[in-house]
DNA sequence: CATATATATTGACAACTATCAATATATTAT
DNA sequence: ATAATATATTGATAGTTGTCAATATATATG
């Protein structure tokens, strides 16, 4: 896996570590949700809702369609599928893991 | 889930958004390592990786055990397997999310 | 005891970000 | 047109953190 891999999975945990975006998460993953009913859940100001949702959706996490006023958001599944793959990979003895294409010369 | 949750599984992805700290996973998770065998494989000072080192300890995701000078260090593959089952209730319909559990008052 | 190696800690600094109030924009209803 | 509602943007601020050099501690070896 290429370095730039890392930070890009990296990134994605950056969104995650947010546990409003996690809550964001929770409850648009039950049903498409706008902005102002996400909203009435939390206990954030609407500006910062804003942030957030522009956070997740410039990710690729979440994905929007706009219905007169309201702005829906919902999940992107297979995104979210691909990344806990990503993460299965990592965890996991894997023949594309650096450690068996990089040489190193270790004292011990 | 309570706020606290989100809070606990927030803070494991913040851990997890470093792509140093990825990278050390990927590599423990194909063999136990020591501190200065990890360190071969990265371009970042010694002092570093120990900070990155007692980051994944104390969050649970590693841990370590030492034989002489050397600390070997592992994954804790059930406390992974852990939190990817809590991220699997995160992202799909499940019923002890809080949208079933707190009453809104949206004026659609 | 002295030297070398492995690991941890401390302190400092630069970069990033979650949050809010205020404001702007867009759409609907009266 | 005007008012109301939904959403986005713009600063500003406070808190967090990844990084390194320097130093400390621990263990082994000669």
């Amino acid at each position: 896996m290429k370095d730039s891999e890392y930070k890009d999975i990296g990134k994605l945990f950056k969104v995650l570590s947010d546990p409003v975006r996690l809550q964001i998460i929770d409850l648009i993953s039950c049903k498409e949700m706008c902005a102002c009913e996400i909203l009435e859940f939390l206990s954030i100001s609407q500006s910062t809702l804003s942030h957030h949702m522009k956070v997740l959706k410039e990710c690729g996490i979440v994905t929007s369609r706009k219905d007169a006023t309201w702005v829906y958001y919902s999940i992107v599944t297979e995104f979210i599928n691909d990344l806990k793959e990503k993460f299965n990979n990592i965890t996991s003895d894997t023949s594309d893991c650096f450690c068996y294409t990089i040489k190193i010369e270790c004292k011990k």
